[in-house]
DNA sequence: CATACTTGACAATGGCATTGTCAGGTTTCT
DNA sequence: AGAAACCTGACAATGCCATTGTCAAGTATG
């Protein structure tokens, strides 16, 4: 396997930085609940050598838009997971367009959350 | 979009002829569920001049994708409502990539899609 | 007239999502 | 070293959802 040598950039969105505690924080939920999305497989953070979860900003986004899509759109962890399957498999970004929808119906401005579009981290 | 006028061919699957009382018993599903369904927005029966609902063939296979993917997948109906409009949105026929998951048997060609509609998990 | 359909309501069951905590152990920081 | 935060695994409470089931009052059909 072909491992290319990123030098640490501190802006690479796929860099491991926030340790549960932060994470949770950042995106309003419980520790307890990202380590459950965890056991779902739907967000895989990065791990320290000592077995420290470390979340990256696209691990970030990838839990916001769990977020979106069970708070907002009802969509159960069953759902979610096959959403981001079909996204992998279809190579688009199918989700994009439920975000106007999801905007539609929530009149919550989910852009206070965050500026830019969540968007799951690519494989 | 293409408005043809059908003679009444008695295999259109598009032909309401399906009461609700039988179209539940093809599924196994409570005529209340149909109902639930919908109300949700999932499936719409034509109607009778005289307010009966009338499922058809493709009503049918329409519910057998909404219970594959509940029962199956453990998709819950919002989840359901997104797929669906997700497809619909798309113009493709992305629930088939699902299908595969549901029933990872053989690694057969994607085959030649006798008719246009899949059935999941034909009992 | 009897049977099956319509809508609307109410309820019971079971399952899932989320939060919360506790225990025993490890890592990190001061 | 000691405190704080992490790890896993377990257990529980709360609240919502899916499904089935029934009842009532009204309409349709043979």
């Amino acid at each position: 396997m072909r491992v290319t040598f990123r030098r640490p950039d501190p802006r690479d969105p796929g860099r491991p930085v926030y340790v549960i505690s932060v994470a949770a924080s950042i995106v309003s939920v419980h520790p307890r609940t990202l380590r459950i999305y965890e056991d779902a497989g739907l967000v895989c953070p990065a791990r320290t050598p000592t077995n420290i979860r470390l979340y990256s900003e696209n691990d970030i986004r990838r839990v916001m838009w769990i977020r979106h899509l069970t708070q907002n759109l009802g969509v159960n962890l069953a759902g979610v997971r096959i959403l981001f399957e079909l996204e992998e498999r279809l190579g688009t970004r199918i989700l994009e367009r439920l975000y106007d929808e999801g905007a539609r119906d929530a009149e919550v401005a989910p852009a206070a959350e965050a500026d830019t579009t969540p968007e799951p981290s690519p494989a």
